[in-house]
DNA sequence: GATGAATGAGCTTTCATTCAT
DNA sequence: GATGAATGAAAGCTCATTCAT
């Protein structure tokens, strides 16, 4: 179907040899030439395609990320209500988070730098979160188990709640002594609260 | 209570300080500037104290190891009947290599080379390991649970096969393209084989 | 006349600079910053060309010990009659190992970490050598000197017998507490030996 | 007979273990470690004794000078005439430092570092090697082999030219790319240059 | 006198990154 | 577009040397 240009096709190529090698190595110890070795180019050919280490890294996060997202909002689609329905969401979502910086066993650290780039690429596929969670709430308030006036604004809130929450954990860890973000406590969290929520949406 | 000799003291703080690091940055990711920086050593020091980077990391799993088997062994008592003690046991033994690896951020590579070493160690709270499910079995055979003659020599057996399938997918992974051990296949393998073996000592 | 690749150029020019460096200070002492300096080189750069210094060293060795092999050979051909050829051709090849370990103040420990590269490398040049003890023989052979049926066999046995006398005085030298290797004793042993060999092969 | 004061015996048990060392490693490979293990203290200790590496070697170097100096001059005393006997001290006198270089690996870098220390020190010994020659030639004068008013003039001017030419070659090797100084060519200068002198001598 | 402890300087090696061609 | 070639920075490690005890 997608036409790619030559460009496109090798950077997905670049993508796929280093999703390969984050996996395997993580993404501190993968060097460019493993990347690069794969595909059979040159390691200094990969500043062609790619700014730098950390872009093709937030590259195939972030191309990863989206095919997950796309799965796993199938599979909440077919949770028995709206509430389960976003729980389920948002908390597959963050346990996503931690499962791919274990994958890629991203130092804490390095994650601090890398973030902000990473948010900012990631403004895109949130929009669509959003719209997929303003979706979901709509079809609630229309199955008559919910009642809100601004769906998207909720929507919007319950994500930054959740990516809020996560930073949170982040954050601590970072302070304190344990180095590792707790994101379990994240996800009780997100049931706890988002349960307090529905629970006020559904009185009315 | 206990004495340390300041030689020891200082070798602990160092292990406590590579403990954070590692935990923060990861194995490979620590610098010995990282950790000696905290106890306000200067990194050459560090070799003072321990032959390189590598014993460090040992001797700081070991010690957590150690640890966490202790409280592992007192949970174990806690289920209701030698079979669930023995399973419970030995697949919470295999699923902590998992999480130690992981929370340090071993890549595959270097975790090979160190393993060798790592078992030399080990040897002294294998010993102990045995000498727990000897107990719990004979503790079994008295209540008429079970019926065995050599109680040592299953809980022996019994380690060594667990220990044995762990290595299973460790060696697998490293031939395979997926870098990854899947320590669930192991631990599914506990479960099933301690299942049939008890299965058997309950017949008699 | 010979064209040789950019690359191949600048591995001379650092072979050179090593050699010189070597002769100077010593293979030990000799760091990469003397080498790459000489040839207005970062000393990172080394790394492109080799893979590390003690390659370096070998690389510098064999060529020298071609060049220095050839050279022997002609001075060997000089002699009166193949006795005198052979004996001569032994001995100064063992002197000149001798030589080379000093020029370059190569320490024992060293040595035995490096020779096995060495020999692996020397493969070639020994092909060549037994060879030339082969045409030598062979002309004694037809001259009336000597009578034997199988030319090529005495050949590579003299060679590998000499070279065995020389690795047995390196490895005594390991055992004992002088640590030098007694060169001299093999010299004398290959004399003798190779008195004797003669004696048989001219009484046919 | 001679009574060492502990210090002096101390002194005397690194100087045999350093000798040791420095023959098997070389002076550049042997640690203070290496050095103070061998008798049974700690590397800090060996500063008490010593100001540093540099003058352990030189100490053991001269002790080694003055034993060899010794013995050379007892065999000189077997030569024919004064001519024969300053000659082949002269000679053996050079040869011995190219040996001792050899044997501990100095490299010519570092021997300059070294040699004015080693001069300061050595002066005690140039003195009776000076006196030796003084003797030698008398001797001559006495059996009627040569005629001069000055004899420990000429015994000095003789120690003096030979250590010159000596030092001619290693300054030249500092400069040459060679770096190896051709301590043959001093020798032979010396042969040519004291045959003249002795011609001079006689005539009268 | 002896040494445990500490360190600065220097070494080999790796690697992301740059750039001329 | 691709890459050969180069490098700065930083890592692990060794060792002579110092110093308080």
């Amino acid at each position: 179907m997608e036409k790619l240009s030559k460009k496109e096709r090798i950077k997905k190529e670049i993508g796929e040899a280093a999703l390969f090698c984050f996996a395997k190595y993580g993404l501190e110890k993968t060097t460019l030439e493993d990347i690069s070795g794969i595909i059979g180019l040159n390691k200094a050919s990969l500043y062609y395609y790619y700014k730098n280490k950390e872009d093709i890294f937030l590259d195939v996060v972030l191309v990863e990320g989206e095919k997950y997202i796309t799965n796993l909002q199938a599979k909440a689609l077919q949770k028995k209500d709206v509430e389960s329905q976003v729980v389920y969401y948002l908390k597959e979502r963050v346990a996503y988070y931690k499962d791919v910086l274990n994958l890629h066993r991203v130092s804490p650290e390095t994650l601090n730098r890398i973030l902000p780039r990473f948010f900012e690429l990631y403004e895109r596929v949130l929009k669509s979160e959003i719209g997929f969670l303003d979706q979901i709430i709509k079809s609630g308030i229309k199955k008559g188990e919910i009642k809100i006036s601004s769906s998207a604004n909720l929507a919007a809130a319950l994500i930054r709640m959740s990516d809020a929450l996560k930073h949170n954990v982040e954050k601590q860890a970072n302070i304190n002594k344990s180095g590792k973000p707790d994101y379990e406590e994240s996800i009780r969290d997100i049931g706890l609260l988002v349960g307090l929520i529905f629970k006020g949406l559904k009185k009315n």
